[in-house]
DNA sequence: TGAGTATATGTCAATTCTGACATATAATGA
DNA sequence: TCATTATATGTCAGAATTGACATATACTCA
């Protein structure tokens, strides 16, 4: 199975623990890919908890909604770069970047 | 910012076209360097502990010696990603690296 | 000192990520 | 229902990152 259709079906649900041998991903791709969606779903909460539309969101950094919404599905074409600076942007601390992938 | 923090990102080379422009970076901006440093400075501590050469882990993570002393260097060119993968790779777990870039 | 080893720096083609766009699908409410 | 708004999905050209290479500089030790 490639690396892009592993990390698509990862994403489609299947959030944790036995994604690993299932997908037959080592520790690292696991925790990687853990990683990310623990920041997709941090994005998400954080976004609506502060009442924007993924559009209004996209705007103030300066992006666009459907890289928004690639951001909060966890796709795997999204960086960790980008997730953590639109979740910088939109006020979490460092503190809390590193309690959410943790 | 602190002194004593710009005084850290300054020495490590971080190239802002000028002092003035240095101390225009925004809250967000110097978080995202700051987790980029700490996960830099990680690296290198990891890799010594290890007593691997910079050659040696960049054979294990499919890299080149080159990229492995940018990464430690904290250079604009390498990504989060890169790093956390490579960390990653040394055995850190999700759960260092939280504490690492808090 | 100087040879051997390790790390740093500069460059670049290939790969990957990005914003933007079009469009599809879902959710909301009158 | 049906219009409006929000979100999802696919694509792609331009931008950013990558491994690799050459080469410079630093470190070790005889």
């Amino acid at each position: 199975m490639d690396k892009r259709k592993k990390d698509k079906l990862a994403k489609k649900g299947w959030k944790t623990g036995s994604v690993a041998e299932f997908l037959d991903l080592s520790d690292e791709e696991s925790a990687y890919i853990e990683m990310k969606l623990a920041l997709s779903e941090k994005l998400r909460e954080r976004r609506r908890r502060t009442k924007l539309t993924q559009a209004e969101l996209a705007k103030a950094i300066e992006s666009s909604q459907s890289r928004v919404a690639k951001m909060e599905a966890g796709d795997p074409s999204v960086s960790i770069d980008l997730l953590v600076k639109s979740l910088l942007a939109l006020g979490v601390s460092k503190k809390e970047l590193g309690r959410t992938i943790s």
